[in-house]
DNA sequence: TTTTAATTTTAGATTTGTCTAAATTTATTT
DNA sequence: AAATAAATTTAGACAAATCTAAAATTAAAA
């Protein structure tokens, strides 16, 4: 019931792989966790010797029910904590995903089941990330990535899908963050690189790596809750 | 300037153990950190070619004075996570150790100096003991143990120096927690146990061994603060 | 369909932290 | 002062996690 830091950070890199394609191969996972194939490989084995993973060699590996659980379980932590981080102890939304790295592995179930009442039972994290409840259900994003999106039309965003400290730095100097309403004004094909708008603000070029990694959704000017 | 929780878990046991006896052993540390001997003079070595620790083969050891640093730091963090599991999250004050234990290791000094702020700069964590601050100022406590207190004198519980769950289920048990005012009715030079009075209860026998490591000062009915 | 390339796995090493059993040093008794 | 006991250290082993270099497998190109 209680995973090494190491044998969490690999599943929660799994699931999320998952999410994007079906099934994970060695290199995807090596490149995701700044590690080695040959490392990932020795980790996989372990992970299905706990059947914590449907593994065959050279056919790529998906999570089994426990694996999956277990993945969720971090998520949930380190989105909390993400959470705690800026809502209590006032860290800005950029800088708290190192640290939360660390928190996730915390291991007291008591602990996070605390820290999620504390916090009001939250639905999302502080990059617009869904938080699992403690039974791991998932509440789904209902967003699309700026890339994807049509010109002219208003939306807020809801979400930054990579979060790296340099990533969230450049959207930092663009003035773009969570809920900041925003619209495309051109597509250029040559690079797919994007010119947005942001309200009260001259325009801003993004390319298309960062434009993949933000997300938006529809404009909601009132509160969803009624 | 960041150690493995091995080693901040040894800095931390070394500088308790310093704080009794002037010198620490090799088999003394091995008990408090309930490993065995051979593994203790392992990593006694490492922590010398670190310059944490002054150590000659076989003449016992002490922190240096980066050592010394670095073990309050750990021991900063302990009591300040203590503080927030019991202020914050509404756990019991005989609950928090063992996750105390898993959070002190949290490499983060911003974190640190952020909870700290968060709490309000407390002085002494759920146990009684007296936080560091951030330069790793140390407030000493003015109290004594229960088993030096002389006969009949009023006195409030401030602190409890070994803090495993089993001791600390006896005091609850015995209706003692931080802030009890009693005194001791009767001492038994037999086995050094005494008959201990809480106000509105019956009185109660405690064993030396639990007596050494209740702590009392003075009974100050009004606030300290003027 | 061979040949070549990419991916994945194995073999063998390394680091960190721990252990047991045996040897060494220091402390205590006779 | 020897002999015995206690404390400490060394020697050698092991598990976990990682790496490099080489081999095996699968995929893509010619
Ligand atoms: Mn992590
Ligand atoms: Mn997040
Ligand atoms: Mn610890
Ligand atoms: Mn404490």
């Amino acid at each position: 019931m209680k995973y090494s830091a190491s044998k969490e950070n690999h599943l929660k890199a799994i699931f999320h792989l998952q999410q994007e394609q079906g099934i994970v191969t060695t290199n995807a996972l090596a490149a995701s966790l700044r590690t080695k194939p040959a490392s990932v490989t020795d980790m996989l084995k372990k992970l299905k010797e706990q059947k914590l993973l449907i593994y065959e060699r050279y056919k790529g590996f998906k999570l089994s029910t426990e694996g999956r659980k277990a993945a969720v379980l971090v998520i949930r932590k380190h989105r909390l904590w993400e959470l705690f981080l800026v809502k209590k102890l006032q860290f800005g939304w950029d800088e708290v995903h190192e640290i939360a790295e660390e928190l996730e592995h915390i291991s007291s179930r008591e602990l996070v089941d605390r820290l999620d009442a504390f916090l009001g039972f939250p639905e999302t994290d502080p990059h617009g990330d869904p938080i699992p409840d403690s039974q791991g259900r998932f509440q789904p994003r209902k967003q699309v990535c700026l890339s994807e999106l049509p010109l002219n039309k208003v939306v807020q965003v809801s979400g930054i899908a990579s979060q790296t400290t340099e990533m969230l730095e450049l959207l930092q100097y663009n003035h773009i963050r969570l809920g900041t309403r925003l619209e495309i004004r051109k597509k250029f094909p040559f690079d797919d690189s994007l010119e947005v708008k942001v309200r009260n603000r001259p325009p801003v070029t993004i390319s298309a790596r960062v434009a993949k990694n933000v997300l938006v959704k529809d404009d909601e000017p009132l509160s969803e809750k009624r």
